[in-house]
Formats: C-alpha cells, structure tokens, sequence
DNA sequence: ACCCGATTAAACACTC
DNA sequence: CGAGTGTTTAATCGGG
C-alpha cells in the first residue's frame, strides 16, 4: 500500500549484512505473528540417524581432505620459524581485514601475537571482519564436501598467480621469495599492513624455505603436478614447479582471493570434522558400538583452535554481531537476527546432507542441497519459526530452498507460501506482499521454472541459471567468499555434483525478461549444458520427464503431490525442512 | 554517478 | 464475478 517512503521501511537486520540482500522488512512494527509458537519441533531425530551413519565416511574423506588442506595452509611441518622483520606474515598481509578471522588468526598467530594483534585492532574493525567470516563460514561450514571444496577452487580460480600466495597458502613467509616481492603486488602490501603487523615484526608463518625445495617435498606439488587449489598444473620437477608457483600463482587479486577462501575452507572443514566426530561418536555410543578408532578429532572443535571456535559460539560476537538464537528463548530484537552463523554443524545437525553421494540411504529428498540457506534454516528452525524476524536471504534463494527440500524438487506456488508460513513467523503477516514478492520472483528469475503437469503448475528450480545468477567476482574481495557461499557458490557446488543426473539441462523461460544475465559466465556453465525445458513458452511440451529440476537432484522424480496435500501451514512435518 | 540486484507495488491477463 | 496464479513494469534502495 502506499507509502513509498522507504524510509518507513525497517531493516530487521541491520547486521545482517549477507552478501544477499535481506529481505528488507517493511513492517510495521506490529507484528502479527499469528501463530508462532510452538515450536518445537523437530523430528529431525530420527531419521537422521540412519543418515549419520553414512556421514562417517564423509567424515573420513574430510578428515582427509582437511589434513591435506590444512598441510597447504599452514605449512605443516614446517619449521616454524624465524622470520625476519622485513618478513611479514604474507597471509595475513593477504588477508584484507575483514577476511580474517580470529580462528584463522588463531591458526596462524601465536597466542602472544594473536593477543597483541588483537589489542591493536579496534572493536570496530573486528565487528567488521567477524561479520564478514560469519557470514561466510556459515557457507562454508554447511555444507561443502572435499570435492566440493576443489570445485570450488576451480570455480573460483580459474587462474592463478603468485606465489607470494602460495607460500602464503603453506603459511610460509616471504623471506624464500626475496624475488617474488616483485610481484604483481607492490611489497607494500606484505611489507605492512598495519593492521596485522605484529608488533616484533614476527611472522607467524614458518619458514618452508628452501628446505623443502631442496628435498623435493612441497605441499603445493606431489604427484607430478601443482597442487594449488584448482590448478593441477603438471611440473616434472621441483624446479619445474617453483617456476610454475612464481609464474601461475604469483600475489594478485586471485591468489589472494584463493587463500582466503583456503582459509575459510579449512576453518570450517575443521569445525566440521569435528562436529561429525562428535557425531560418530554419540552415534557409536548409541549404537552400543565401541569406537573403531580412537577419536583424535573427537574433540570437536579444538582442532583447529581450540577455544576459539567454541569461542565465537559464546562470547566472541561483538555487539552488533549476530549471536546465534540458540533456542526459542532467545530474546529477540528486531535489530539482530540473530541467527548463528557459524555453527558448522548447522548442516548436519539436521540431515541436511549434502549432495554427497555417501550414502544411499535415506536420503531421500532431503538431502538436498547444502546451502547456506539450509545450513541456516536448519541451525535457526525454531527461532525463524517463532521469531517475527525476517530471515537474511533473498526471496529468490528461499523460493529455491524450498524447493528443493521438497520431495520432488518442485512445488506449487501455493506449497511455496506454505513453506514461508511455516517456517517463518516473518511471512506470517503481510502476505499481500511476500507473495507477491513471491510471484514475482518466481517469474522473474529463470532459475525457476513452471512445469504444468496434469494436475496444475509446479515450481522447480533450475540450478544452472541459478549459478548463473551471481557472476563470481572472484577478485580477491570479501565479497568473493561471500558470494561463493551465499547461494550461489554454493549451488554451484551441488549443481556440479549432480551434474550426472542433469542430462537434461533445462533452459528456460522467461522469456519476458530478456535480462542479459551476462557477467557471469560461471565456469560451472561449461559443465552444463542446457537443454530446452519448455516452459513458459510452451506449456504443452512440459511433461514429467521433462521436468528440469529434478533432473538436478538427480532424485526420484515422483508425481508431483497434489497441491492441496501439502497445503495445510502447520501440518508438514518439521523434518522436511531439516 | 552509475550499474545492478533485490524488494515492493501494482497493473493486467488468464484460468477455474 | 472473484480468487488465485503469472507476467510485467516501475520505483526505490543499497552495495559495489
């Protein structure tokens, strides 16, 4: 109605600044929640547990994937290190304030340093680059897989560059590369930042130094070939390959960015890993089974720092920073959403397992895709549920989160309503609106596509236009990670992963917008290849088979349920969701 | 200043 | 006719 004032218009969230837009919230500050309470919920139990079992051999290929990662970050065995004053820590030098994260710096830094790092840095600095993490780990915690991860670094590589990165990316020094300060970046750039600098000049990065090039042992090349994220590149040699780091990998905007997300990656595997021993091991404990191995990682999240992530769960948010609503009781504030960010778990802890191809069983449609969304939703269920607070995602990744949680990958508008209903008291209210927000969004976006059916219309997500949808900036900015992560990235993930199941790629519609959606040429596209769904054009051709989307689940296609099944707001079990 | 994406509002067409 | 569903257009905002 009316009033055009934007200025009426409230954010909900001034904190949440996702890389997606929030949903700007316009109401009025009376809220009408109807319902909302209740909560509770969840049965996400159950059936979970089957699903669990199947994560332990995620667990396993993480643990993995994360040792190696974690052998590329920080150098591993290096030898820690002198470094000389001049040497600044490169990665941090890399990292743009908001990038870093305390755990990161916690990895990195000794705890004297950190301490002292930490005393130069103003609350708000921190606000900023801890807003920044959260949001981005949030991605990354839910949900991403090893392979998913290396897609990723593909995705976002695409080239490479300096080594300064890379020695940075083993946690090495700058010391080694006396040449390389040459690189694209001026040395100012590892040579101060003043933020970061420690206050003895110490670097925290270990010296790999020629040591390791000398013996023939990187952690960046094995196998004959460049193991930078997303390069591959083969060297026959070690001299082959330190050529190729300076060349290919040398410090700019891309291997700055690709540390970064390095960086984040590794973070949360580690939460995650943790999370998932945990897991097995209540599992174990459940299953009357005695732990098969001893639980090195059990010890959740003290992997990688220990303390600080737990840290961040509990004291560690700045005001102004999201805390995580824990439970219905949690207070909440117009101004905050609060929901958590971070937890790594947030995936897991409600079967939302990821496109993995771990385990058949049970996984039903539900495993859908791990997106920040899910991660979220599944993490903050409850508070969203009875909290009239509107949740930080664009209308268009909820439309497509519900989507794909749904059986069938594909739902009718009015099935699409239900699911804000239900699963936020914010959509409770103002309906003329979100709907037609909705609507709009469902006919605006090509990644959603209208399939008729026999019995009316359904709703599926094409994921390819999805990922087309954000053109991965990769330049080394926080919003790179953002960005990979909130939605879009994220997608691209799983589109890829379900790649074998997307034979028929679905192309689509609109053809009312001929919105050139050209910047991103998402390398992902170049897996895909789109095939003419019909659509709004031609409605006649659409038949099941043809339908898109689930095509990208690769799940069973079954009948679409009847509209009217699904109508009823409260009477879908929670678990769905989760 | 400009571009772009998200959001909101609203007009309009169609179908049941 | 009215409600629901879809499609479009336009205005506004905020971020980059």
């Amino acid at each position: 109605m009316m009033v055009e004032s934007a200025s009426e218009t409230i954010r909900t969230t001034p904190s949440n600044q996702n890389g997606v837009s929030s949903l700007s919230s316009q109401s009025d500050g009376g809220g009408g929640r109807e319902g909302g309470s209740n909560g509770d919920v969840n049965g996400e139990i159950s059936p979970v547990d089957l699903l669990h079992l199947q994560q332990q051999q995620a667990l396993q290929a993480a643990r993995q994937f994360l040792l190696q990662q974690a052998s590329g970050l920080n150098s591993p065995g290096s030898n820690e290190v002198k470094q000389s004053p001049v040497q600044v820590p490169v990665s941090m030098a890399m990292m743009s304030p908001q990038m870093i994260t305390p755990q990161q710096m916690q990895q990195i830094l000794s705890p004297p340093q950190l301490q002292a790092l930490l005393q130069q840095q103003q609350a708000l600095m921190l606000q900023q680059f801890l807003k920044t993490i959260l949001n981005s780990s949030l991605c990354f915690s839910a949900a991403m897989c090893p392979s998913d991860l290396q897609q990723l670094w593909k995705e976002v590589s695409g080239v490479p560059s300096s080594e300064e990165a890379l020695k940075q990316a083993e946690g090495l020094d700058l010391s080694t590369n006396s040449s390389n300060s040459t690189s694209a970046f001026p040395k100012a750039a590892n040579a101060h930042i003043p933020l970061h600098n420690l206050p003895n000049g110490q670097n925290h990065t270990p010296k790999r130094d020629s040591h390791e090039e000398h013996t023939g042992s990187h952690p960046l090349y094995g196998h004959g070939e460049c193991k930078w994220p997303g390069c591959e590149a083969l060297c026959e040699d070690m001299g082959q390959f330190i050529k190729h780091l300076n060349n290919e990998h040398a410090l700019d905007d891309r291997s700055t960015a690709q540390c970064r997300v390095q960086m984040q990656v590794v973070q949360q595997l580690e939460i995650q890993l943790a999370k998932e021993s945990e897991r097995l091991q209540a599992m174990m404990t459940h299953l009357h089974m005695r732990p098969s191995e001893p639980k090195p990682f059990n010890q959740p999240l003290n992997l990688a720092s220990s303390g600080s992530l737990l840290k961040r769960d509990s004291d560690a948010y700045p005001e102004g920073l999201p805390h995580p609503p824990t439970s219905a009781a949690t207070p909440i504030t117009p101004l905050r959403q609060g929901p958590s960010v971070i937890s790594s778990s947030s995936l897991h802890a409600h079967s939302h397992s990821h496109t993995h191809p771990v385990g058949p069983i049970r996984r039903r449609n539900s495993d859908k895709y791990c997106t920040p969304i899910a991660s979220e939703l599944a993490q903050n269920c409850e508070f969203y549920k009875n909290a009239d607070v509107r949740p930080p995602f664009t209308y268009a990744s909820l439309i497509r989160h519900a989507i794909l949680e749904s059986p069938d990958r594909q739902l009718t508008l009015n099935e699409i309503y239900n699911w804000f209903t239900r699963k936020f008291a914010y959509f409770r209210r103002n309906t003329a609106t979100w709907k037609n927000a909705v609507r709009h969004n469902l006919s605006l976006h090509k990644c959603f596509v209208r399939v008729e059916n026999v019995k009316g219309a359904v709703w599926t997500v094409d994921e390819v236009e999805y990922q087309k949808r954000r053109p991965p900036k990769m330049t080394g900015s926080p919003t790179l990670v953002k960005n990979m992560i909130s939605g879009l990235g994220f997608g691209s993930l799983n589109a890829k992963i379900c790649v074998d199941g997307l034979l028929a790629g679905c192309h689509k519609k609109k053809s009312h917008n001929l919105r050139t959606y050209p910047s991103s040429h998402h390398l992902l596209s170049a897996f895909f290849s789109s095939h003419p769904v019909h659509v709004k054009e031609e409605p006649t051709e659409v038949e099941e088979d043809s339908r898109p989307v689930s095509l990208l689940a690769g799940v069973t296609h079954s009948l679409p349920l009847p509209s009217d099944e699904r109508d009823l707001e409260e009477d879908l079990p929670t678990e769905e969701l989760e």
